[in-house]
DNA sequence: GTTAGCACTCTCAACTCCTAAGTGCTAACG
DNA sequence: CGTTAGCACTTAGGAGTTGAGAGTGCTAAC
């Protein structure tokens, strides 16, 4: 059956309300307020057919009418309404990343505050995997008791792992030695890269060629997600909406979020190729909790991967609001590396 | 007034008996289960003249007795029968410390995550303060657009921070030279030494004096605690207690929990000394919120602070099963450091 | 296709009633 | 004087009832 233009403009409107008061629409106050040129029983019969095409439910026979996670998509995708941040909301995000933000776990820590402050939801992001970024610089630093520290630095970060255990016998210079090797073998490889190096490249490095080995086996142990990739921002901001008046509901939500795997899960899935994505209920996402709704945007600027964001909240969520601000943000980390690389042009012409 | 023992032994029954059941406790109740030599209206006496000492509290009329943070204090100090952990969570402990924890920041996480498992309380822990510890090794490394990374090495971590400006025309190898300089400068100086450099020192480096400052910048900026330190398990734990029923103290719990500053407000308050310390209810400290008690235990082995761990939860705490595990836990990690050294003098000794 | 009218369903809050639990007090007892 | 039995009193909480209010579906007429 295809859907007329008034059932479009009724399920907007139910959607609309809905979003906005979280009370069951009826077909009275549709009448009143938004289509003053027809009757309620008109809508009721509109209502009924669109419950019949899946998009509205009934609590119950008197209850008036709930959108469908149905009903929800189809409103992201043709009805919802366009329209820009407030102002207010546009000074906030500029003033948020005003300040010089030094490396990434900065940025995504900000990033993910920003969101859940404008959207009050809860927010969850995770930084860029680090396996496609380019090493620039790899060194082992003595600790002075047998052991070495082995630091990996990207462009936009620094990786911390694994001391290392360094030969018996084996010198502070020699390790410096070692250490420049390394980075001269590894500098400009992707990490992902470095995973591979043969084993003959490095039996190349004789003496140093234990050391090596140990670096190349943590380079391996390298694995994402790890817990503190991700952050979770705002987490009592759930209270701010009513479905979370129930225990129940608020049980779920904190289950799912003090596990930082499967917060990784949930938004860490099939996010190469899509901007924004929207999950609703578990119908989506087996890892998305029913009864609640995922929105999830992948920032890239300058070429660069900047990492996956999101809202994590109830399924009646203000998606426009949501999508909105993850828009905006987006454009905003877009102008800061913009800016960033021109500042540097800029000194370099003095 | 004095307590007589018979007051004592009733007190401790209505304690046990409350934090196990989270009940309220009836005279009869005690009359007939425990004290069966005298009847429940001689019990009815000894409760009401506890109640006047200000240990026991009634929500109504008809509802028996509840203690009071200050019948807990009590309890802790005199009445709490010792004893030690089942086999069961010893062999746990045991084994979760067995594998090799390289930092401390897998350390504080997985310390906090068994004193959650093992006490079925939210755990919070902060790692120790950097602070005090000496700097093994410092270094700058370059990531080739005009900045490099300072990274600071101490005997159980890294501090990675800032992203320093290195001076126009600085070459890979001047920058080389550089971080060898300071490495040499402030290895073996403790962190908050290393802050009190004075300027005539640095004016002698001449060329990389400019560099020298960013630097003793970078470590002035340092401050304590950061987000990072301050590490949270098993928040999902709250909902075993019967108290978090009740959406309010949910709420409460939560906003408390999701601010990491709040949380390192509560726990790292004034532990320098003390080993175990209870705070129950708001009396003991203001930061701790009303309706919730805070055990924590400061750790340190061989002569290392290892940090500050507790469990938050309810005021009608297991305190008995929180105070062992929390001591169990300090045993092991003695234990641990211990063997450390041992291994370490072992492969020396070869 | 639209509408008015009406019977029907369901929730929710208020009210009453009742029971179970536990206490405080008093008077008697050893 | 400590202990005890007995009893009146208080309160929470569950079950049942009622009435109002909201909303729907259906039917018949326009």
């Amino acid at each position: 059956m295809k859907m007329s233009d008034r059932k479009k403009k009724i399920l907007q409107i139910v959607v609309d309300e809905y979003i906005n008061t979280a009370v069951p629409v009826s077909s009275k106050s549709i009448a009143e307020k938004h289509l003053t040129d027809v009757s309620s029983a008109t809508v009721r019969n509109e209502l009924a057919s669109l419950e019949e095409l899946g998009y509205l439910t009934q609590f119950h026979t008197s209850g008036g009418r709930v959108p469908s996670p149905q009903a929800y998509r189809f409103y992201i995708e043709e009805l919802m309404e366009k329209g820009n941040l407030s102002e207010k909301d546009l000074d906030y995000i500029e003033k948020a990343f005003s300040d010089k933000s030094n490396d990434v776990e900065h940025l995504v820590k900000s990033v993910s505050r920003v969101i859940s402050e404008l959207t009050d939801y809860t927010s969850v992001g995770i930084g860029p995997n680090p396996d496609e970024e380019r090493i620039r610089n790899i060194a082992l630093l003595s600790c002075g008791d047998g052991r070495a520290l082995l630091v990996i630095v990207t462009g936009t970060r620094i990786l911390r792992d694994s001391f290392i255990d360094i030969p018996e016998g084996m010198s502070g210079e020699e390790l410096e030695n070692a250490s420049r090797v390394i980075a001269k073998l590894f500098s400009g490889k992707a990490l992902s890269e470095a995973k591979d190096v043969e084993e003959e490249v490095l039996s190349e490095f004789g003496q140093y060629r234990q050391v090596m080995h140990e670096v190349v086996d943590a380079l391996k142990s390298y694995s994402r997600p790890r817990d503190e990739d991700v952050v979770l921002s705002g987490a009592d901001k759930i209270f701010k909406h009513p479905e979370y008046e129930d225990i129940e509901n608020v049980k779920n939500f904190l289950t799912v979020i003090s596990s930082k795997d499967k917060l990784a899960e949930i938004i860490g899935d099939d996010n190469d190729e899509i901007q924004i994505s929207v999950k609703i209920g578990s119908c989506d996402d087996k890892e998305v909790p029913e009864d609640c709704s995922v929105v999830t945007a992948t920032y890239s600027a300058g070429g660069k991967n900047l990492g996956t964001y999101g809202v994590i909240g109830p399924i009646r969520m203000d998606y426009h609001k949501v999508i909105t601000v993850l828009e905006n943000v987006g454009k905003a980390l877009e102008g800061i590396v913009g800016n960033k690389n021109k500042d540097k042009k800029d000194k370099k012409d003095e």
